[in-house]
DNA sequence: TGTACATCAGTGAACGCGCGTTCACTGATGTAC
DNA sequence: TGTACATCAGTGAACGCGCGTTCACTGATGTAC
């Protein structure tokens, strides 16, 4: 039994909510959660327990605003997936030109990867095993954070800026791009030799420059002297996503 | 207490090795692990009993030939790390054209992660909290699979046929490029709308274009009718790995 | 102004689970004499 | 050829842990009369 007015660890018991005022709990709990995640950087340290110890609360207390762990987790992440949107479209707001909105969009994404690294974590790199129903595959691509990208892009396209047949096409492989530079950060922090802004601006040198090259037929492809276009080769079978 | 010559799954137990063969068991217990990870496709899931249970033997067998668990599952690493060389200098050698090699690899790499999709988010996609000391950042650099990497971007350079300043930045764009396609295949299996093939084609023209055209001063970078060449802007100041 | 009562935000204790790991042990196999 | 013994691959039982979740309950707050 512990000392009244104290939690398990000894932290300070949060003043019970006044009566309407039960909503109130749901926000802290939240909070809470969030900066756990945060300061451990460990979707598994985050516990009911554990959570609840951090707002001054008992364990099932937290079943009274979420149905179970995973709804708490996902609760966490519509915040974040909402913010995510609104940093990408506030970054490309920060330009008229197209190409260079792009940029900016595709640096403010690597931000927010480096900003919230558990959140990414959760929403981009972990399997669909453990993702409810409204968060599955192909719902993720009907999000605004995703169909903005798609809108920029085509406007990139009707200025002239880059040459794109598909546009889906194209806003997958820039996502792809970024996402691999933003997890790579994510999951190995130590891992690049080379500085890390330089890398970004390079992919995205890279991005922005081939796509004003190629991703229509291969006509005047080959820029510098380098070696005749490669022949499109018939795609190999394997368990490979998409139709 | 289970019948003689069962395991509590109900499984055939194993014949216990001959005297001078117990490191068969640890050739069993690799196998079964492996096995157990693909089958189940969930790292939480491959636990020592399970293991043990799957290879016929107790649990504390397993002890007797990997130090923890950690080790276990880094002994399974070890090998695909291996392999994942293997495959790329093989897929690489299909072409003399050091950029059609660049993009066998790149292909080689995504069916990497597409073959054997657990191994490669332990290896590529979790946190370094649960990585044990040699497999820690920079030491993967040093890796067969990545310094053969550069070694072929370093090859395209000479041959004239991609403009690199500094191959180091542009193996890790490659990568990052790549890798992002990969880890989005193994953690969202259902979420690419359009052709996985076509994806992989579009991503890879993108790179090999975009590296032909950049990566060095931004001279004729611009093709088609497009915007001026956006200005390098100033580093914005964050928590970016790297120098 | 006082009191009985309904509401509801939260509690306390317990549930069953599977986990990694340890420890003293067994018993078949091979060897020395 | 027979027997005592050392070796060592593997066992059986238990440890303590933290987890998600459930259930009957409490007690402060506000309201009706």
């Amino acid at each position: 039994m512990t000392e009244a007015g104290k939690l398990a660890n000894g932290a300070r018991r949060r003043r019970r909510a006044p009566r309407g005022q039960g909503e109130k709990l749901r926000e802290e709990i939240l909070a809470a959660a969030e900066r756990l995640l945060l300061e451990t950087g460990d979707q598994g340290a985050v516990s009911i327990r554990a959570v609840a110890d951090a707002v001054g609360v008992t364990p099932p207390s937290i079943y009274l605003h979420f149905a179970d762990k995973t709804a708490l987790m996902f609760a966490i992440c519509e915040r974040h997936f909402a913010r995510l949107d609104l940093d990408l479209e506030k970054a490309a707001a920060g330009s008229e030109d197209p190409l260079e909105s792009l940029r900016l969009r595709g640096r403010a994404y690597v931000q927010f990867g480096l900003d919230h690294p558990e959140e990414y974590r959760i929403l981009f790199m972990t399997t669909p095993a453990s993702t409810p129903e409204e968060w599955k595959d192909e719902r993720m691509m009907q999000r605004p954070a995703f169909s903005h990208l798609v809108e920029a892009v085509q406007t990139a396209v009707d200025a002239g800026a880059i040459r794109a047949e598909n546009p889906m096409l194209v806003s997958f492989g820039l996502w792809a791009a970024m996402h691999g530079l933003t997890s790579l950060f994510v999951a190995k922090p130590g891992l690049f030799l080379v500085n890390g802004e330089a890398l970004i601006d390079h992919v995205l040198d890279v991005q922005i420059a081939g796509l004003g090259v190629t991703s229509g037929p291969p006509a005047g492809a080959a820029p510098h002297r380098s070696a005749p276009a490669a022949p499109r080769r018939p795609a190999r079978r394997t368990a490979l996503p998409g139709r």
